[in-house]
DNA sequence: AATGAATGAGGCTTCATTCAT
DNA sequence: CATGAATGAAGCCTCATTCAT
């Protein structure tokens, strides 16, 4: 019964985080005034002080969204049929409209941010593990890789995988007024299939016909 | 006979932005204060207004170092004698001790920074054009590509190469006090390695049948 | 009929000036916050309101409970049989656990209001009027004034009584945690029993000489 | 040489101690706000931040002006000519136009601060205690005492003195606007020899007659 | 050329008060 | 009667920038 309190503050907490990602992307964390989110809102300054103690914690509470939904991409990513299309949900998860959505811009200020705030630096490189570990799983799953010769072991394939994710993601925060979001994710995709080529295309079969 | 005085003028200039580029990767662009540059410098604020505009000024002035900085790194990086150890380069320019030096934080904050504010994404966009063209043109001239087998070309494995530099070097802020520049190095050269196993590895033996 | 309704309306405002009290001992007057007295009080800020029109209020009808106490406390001060008894129940009405009871911080800061708030300084000086004249008139019919030889009026004698009390009042509000109710207690008494026995020695001994 | 920067440093500070002194007797430690000492001083608000760390600093420093004001007091009662002197200077210090001046509602608030800040408490005993020292020792140092009968130590005396004055000062605080300086000081004059006639009186020597 | 005192706008945060439920 | 979410003015403090020396 005590419910619906419960569901109105947790509400509250998302309507707050909802504009303070649009902030936090337009802006930078520290740029974004607590009016510009309590603006974006649609509320006044002080009700963002009933849901969050201070800015900061508007800051981590960001950072721990941003931790469920790199896991909900991550188990979407999980559920595609063959490691491409896996691949290519991780590369796409920040040029996407629907959620869960990871916006570049922010990812770029966590990790900003992460560089100072030991916090933010724990909970960064823990999504970090728990995703590559989940890739790493997909990877060692996969038949595809049996065939391949480089001679890499599946975490180290994540590490590759992931290093070229988040520098195409840092990559996204150029100019991005002047693509729209299926470009965006045009060129992503074209990186994830040379990336999926140059992994895990199979021994040259033909080699020996 | 002003030459003395252009001298000294860009004497202080560089004496401001190596105070400026310790207090950006330390504090970030916004956090980091004109007073604290001015102690990092050991000059007086005012001073800093004399060779800059407004710290608008000084960043713009640092994005401009960072793009000669990353054109001495390329500069380095075409003269070595193979195309691995110009890989090696690109990929650990920011745990080196010596000059050209580029500093993980800033650089992330500098995308950050890009990502509003457009003149510093020109910047960092015609800055990474030209290293993405020296590296294409780098890896055309190698003999090691022709071997290959993925059907890739020059400038789409100098995409990939840089997505992969650019996402190590996001990973790089990441608990940077815990490592030292060594074991950061290590890291990245291993990285390095293995992306140039998968990129650059001739034909599987077969070559011999 | 109405009279449980008053009742109510006199137990609700009683429990929050009890809790007001607490507060503004604890924090003064204008460092609690209506919601620290609705904490202390056990109730929501909003219940505050409809028994009090504002803060200001509240602190008036505080004022005008310290003077029902200090009533109080003149009336046991009257019901003394002996003078010196009175005294002592004057100096130490604020060291008692049980009612009425006088908080030193409470008072102190009640003064440092009155010097701003002409209200709260007119209901002061009123509270002190009555209770220099109760002692005034106490004095005025105690054999023991007779004796003495200073030559005092019962009025300047009530005078100096209620100066000091009010000086060992102040001194009461520092370090209040380092001495236990019963340590002030005694504090007081000496000085009142000093006081005594300047101001209603009698005469030297001398005087059957 | 450095000299005039440090007598500015302090002509500064005092300049701003002298309009919070203005400040906070008129409203409070806490109702002043740094812009009114600001404005009071006829400075920006900024200013003051430059001199002090923050508001609590400025109080803590008048706290220490105060110790040092009650200090010069103390020496010009200590070079009285006669200890009825010294008295009526140490009663009347919150009534004088002229330095070293006390202003009675400042040190109300100051009581009322001490009640909750430790800090201030230290400072409000330590002043205490030198000063009722330093009377101590007039007091012992005086021939009035000895004649006198009602067998108090001059410590004892003291306490009495100190507690006499500090409750005349509440009182000040009460309709400051009604009566002026002369007349405030009069009031203080009568109490304190009254006070004087009540512990110092010589024994009614007519007594042998 | 160099200093650093001075300004004041703007950011974070608190809190008295209101009002829909 | 009672709640507590919501408001917004106001307070403390910082900092980019200017300017007299």
């Amino acid at each position: 019964m005590s419910q619906p309190q419960i569901d109105s503050t947790l509400d509250r907490r998302a309507q707050i985080l909802d504009a303070a990602v649009v902030c936090f992307a337009k802006r930078g964390f520290h740029q974004a005034s607590m009016h510009d989110i309590s603006a974006e809102a649609g509320i006044s300054v002080g009700l963002i002080y009933r849901y969050f103690e201070n800015k900061e914690a508007v800051i981590s509470a960001m950072a721990a969204r941003h931790k469920k939904e790199i896991h909900a991409m991550l188990e979407r990513a999980r559920q595609a049929p063959t490691l491409l299309e896996s691949l290519e949900i991780l590369f796409t998860a920040h040029c996407c409209e629907n959620e869960p959505r990871v916006i570049s811009a922010f990812v770029v200020d966590l990790y900003a941010e992460a560089s100072r705030n030991p916090q933010v630096a724990d909970l960064v490189c823990d999504v970090l593990k728990t995703a590559m570990d989940g890739v790493t799983e997909l990877i060692a799953r996969a038949k595809e890789v049996q065939s391949a010769e480089h001679g890499l072991t599946p975490a180290e394939l994540a590490e590759l995988i992931f290093s070229v994710a988040r520098g195409m993601l840092m990559l996204d925060v150029l100019r991005p007024q002047e693509m729209t979001a299926a470009e965006r994710r045009t060129r992503q995709l074209e990186v994830a299939r040379r990336l999926w080529r140059v992994l895990f295309k199979p021994k040259t079969e033909p080699a020996y016909a």
